[in-house]
DNA sequence: CATCTGTTATATTCGTTGTATAACAGATGT
DNA sequence: ACATCTGTTATACAACGAATATAACAGATG
């Protein structure tokens, strides 16, 4: 899978990182099972700290995304993916909320977000499309 | 209006200000022409600093939500909201995509989330609550 | 036994967040 | 005139987070 790391953002590198990877796991780019460039060689290819990738397979890992064997490396969860806990829902509420009243604000019409939102669902579940 | 902070969040208090205040009006208990507190005694009501208050109202200014005079104060924005420009948009989709992206990943189906966003874009339209 | 894996421990640099004072400049009300 | 309100600006500081840089440890593998 491709990443691509924008520095100049002011999302930390570990958060796009892991946004990066669940997209790939939403497009199905990555299948449960399927392991992933350990911490070193990831950081080296897309020249960051090793530190840096570690925290994102942490977290990830806590979250219950991926798991991390100690000597064997770092694998999507073959078990399946977390579910829709509750302390998820708060989660996404806290995403969706500000970003909801915005559009509101901006006189984005209720049919008219939904439609965008309908339509990066379909663009991320209809990727798999790995060679650009 | 209330303002609800929770100083143990990750979200820094002016962003929280910023949400809060846009919601605000999306749900139109704030209206154009409507006159804030002052950034001395908004800051002192909710116990922080002037200059985080100064902060969150100097951004929501560049943004085009607020106008701030000289010496009458801040108002909301009474020649309208700011429409949605390619900036926003793309501001927009950096937001929705990872929402979007993990939803699915966790099982939720694409009419779920849809029902999910339509009813918080109905709560928040639905507000003017303000006695609670 | 060298080499790979994740893990842990420090230390350092840098930018952001939030606070704390202080002062300035213009408008308003008495 | 004068005190008082407004936003604005300038510093300084503490605390934290992000990212880097080394180094070392522990277990599995070839």
């Amino acid at each position: 899978m491709i990443i691509r790391l924008d520095m100049q953002s002011d999302v930390p590198i570990y958060t796009q990182l892991m946004n990066q990877i669940i997209e790939g796991i939403a497009s199905k780019q990555l299948a449960p099972g399927e392991y992933l460039p350990s911490v070193r060689s990831l950081a080296s290819d897309i020249g960051v700290n090793l530190h840096t990738v570690n925290k994102a397979y942490t977290l990830l890992k806590q979250e219950g995304f991926i798991q991390i064997h100690r000597q064997k490396g770092v694998v999507v969860n073959p078990d399946g993916m977390p579910g829709i806990t509750p302390d998820y829902q708060h989660k996404q509420e806290a995403q969706l909320r500000p970003v909801i009243a915005e559009a509101i604000c901006r006189g984005m019409d209720k049919t008219e977000l939904l439609r965008i939102v309908e339509s990066f669902y379909d663009e991320i579940t209809q990727e798999p499309k790995e060679n650009a």
